[in-house]
DNA sequence: TTGAAAGCGCTAACAC
DNA sequence: GTGTTAGCGCTTTCAA
């Protein structure tokens, strides 16, 4: 008569008539040469006709379960986080930490999910900005954004790649440039606007802009005022001959504009992105971007976060320190090297586009 | 001094002059009203003091987390799976259930996931052929796969879909086809393969095929000596006006070997995908290509299972039912539906592929 | 408003 | 070989 609770390595022992340390010892596998092979069989038995499966969480509490760290990224569906969150596992693994993802976008969820579980540390990448260091007292490293205080994080270099972007146009031939912005409030975008900013500048080159959400429908819905003419900046409208984009994503979608409008690519007009996805090979032709390895974001702040962990372990380890040891790097910033790519979608200008 | 054991409630309490139990109370936030401001401070301060966090595990063995499924998807990279993952979290999410995703192609490494955590049930995606049941004991779907055994599972309806590719190339007036197949041996393909055959025997068509690992370089390098004639097969080379890819990310990889080869799409050769992702849509002529919802395998797949456990929940709460009452249509198999999107990587055929 | 005490289900010494 | 026992860190009555 099972009652509504799942049964215990008790109920088991009581089925099979034997001692409930015994039922524990067939089930950690450590009852080789130490319990007879009837007894065994009993248990097995016995659990079997009960549905019974050892509870985990009080095997943990007792015997102390590998440590986990969680990772929160944004939208795993993103192949740019899945490869952050795959290179993060990876560095995880190899220092014998279990990881658990938490895909949110808010602070609020995470440290919901930081409390749920047993986690020692977390691993928070491209957070909305405004995030504070979420929870005290559990070590974090950010990913892609803001060191919230003095937390360590590690970023792109992003802001060198898209000055080569501009340069590499302006090498070309280039005059001038409209930039397609992502509407996405993040450090990332911000710093990519202010490089291309910056960049056109310092090399007296015409600046248009727009921005749009992530996807290629409203990338390509505000290409093609900007393609047709209508940009409303300080610069003349139509005086570019190339659009750099912040994504590879909004890309494909100035590439769907300048076809509807029967622009060549390269010849009568250049586009790059970022963000080296499948996508950008997929194009026809191929797009020059910048390469973001996300696989190694990941390990990196991995990395960094387990040397975090082992280091309060040492000190723990080996009695306490004066205050002022501690944190050594830990609110330390890495710039990762983003590289550009460049492939056919960049060109020489040709006419520049006519005003429509 | 602390040692190498993180804090506990104990210590924290011994801090702060106070009972453990009161310690409890305000780390639950059930403090209001019953624990003195002062009291609280000092528990609050004693515990940040001493880094202490409470164990979620004790916790979880003492009052029950919420019920956890673990899915398991082969590769979080892909998008495919990453929308199956998003799909069944958050069919999970609203009934209550936590989801732990396992990164895994194989079921040992899956089984082991199962064991480390506190798992009610699995979810697994695609798994390699030739899985058993992994764990007796813990409730189990698959998705996209063959069902192990007495098990439930979910799937494409993928065999008619591949048939209407065939239709809508046969009625464009193309009587021969390649069939580009992916070098992957799970049952999905197998049905692909299988349904290709059959709808070109039905309608007379010419066939042959060559197969390509799931990548767009191989793809291509499989394609080139296809298209440029070298088929080898029961058929005639070169007799095919039309690719039919078991995947989209293969369909590119013969848009780039039609491309070196100078062959027009679709003018001079049409070709057809499976799987609708971006790339299908980023691609120049977009791709005819089979939907295959990704989310809605993940929602349905995850439904079940949480009807499965909540099926057994009842049954233990309203006493034992007799055996043959058990796994009602818990063996089942869903078919969901998988549609075909034509767009303009398809058309009449023009002049047949010339042999070089 | 706070403290004492009894477990949750399991593991690991140690006894028999 | 198998059983006894004492906790792991927390929640939760029940008293004070």
């Amino acid at each position: 008569m099972p009652t509504g609770k799942p049964p215990t390595s008790h109920d088991v022992a009581r089925l099979a008539g034997v001692s409930q340390s015994t039922v524990s010892l067939v089930f950690r596998g450590a009852a080789g040469g130490r319990v007879g092979q009837r007894t065994q069989r009993a248990v097995l038995d016995a659990a079997r006709q009960l549905g019974f499966r050892p509870n985990a969480d009080a095997r943990r509490l007792r015997v102390g379960g590998p440590r986990m760290v969680l990772i929160a990224v944004p939208d795993i569906v993103n192949p740019f986080f899945a490869r952050v969150f795959t290179g993060a596992r990876t560095a995880a693994r190899e220092r014998g930490f279990q990881v658990v993802l938490s895909v949110q976008r808010d602070l609020e969820s995470v440290a919901a999910d930081v409390a749920g579980q047993q986690v020692d540390a977390v691993l928070a990448c491209s957070l909305d900005d405004g995030g504070r260091p979420l929870d005290d007292a559990v070590p974090a490293v950010v990913l892609d954004a803001e060191p919230p205080e003095g937390q360590g994080s590690v970023r792109f270099d992003i802001a060198p790649a898209l000055t080569d972007v501009v340069d590499h146009l302006h090498r070309l031939g280039h005059r001038g440039i409209a930039h397609l912005r992502a509407d996405v409030r993040t450090a990332t975008f911000r710093e990519r606007a202010e490089a291309v900013d910056a960049a056109c500048a310092a090399r007296g080159m015409n600046r248009v802009h727009a921005s749009s959400a992530l996807d290629v429908d409203a990338a390509r819905a505000a290409a093609l005022p900007l393609l047709a003419g209508g940009g409303s900046g300080p610069c003349a409208p139509g005086a570019f001959t190339a659009v750099v984009c912040d994504d590879d994503v909004l890309a494909v979608g100035v590439y769907k504009a300048a076809q509807a409008l029967g622009i060549a690519i390269p010849g009568g007009l250049s586009v790059t992105g970022v963000d080296d996805v499948d996508l950008a090979m997929a194009v026809t032709p191929e797009l020059t971007t910048v390469d973001l390895p996300g696989e190694e974001l990941g390990e990196t702040g991995m990395r960094r976060l387990v040397a975090e962990l082992e280091r309060a372990d040492d000190e723990q380890a080996g009695g306490e320190r004066v205050g002022a040891d501690r944190g050594s790097d830990a609110g330390a910033c890495v710039r990762l090297p983003a590289q550009l790519l460049i492939r056919g979608s960049t060109a020489r200008p040709g006419t520049p586009l006519p005003l429509r």
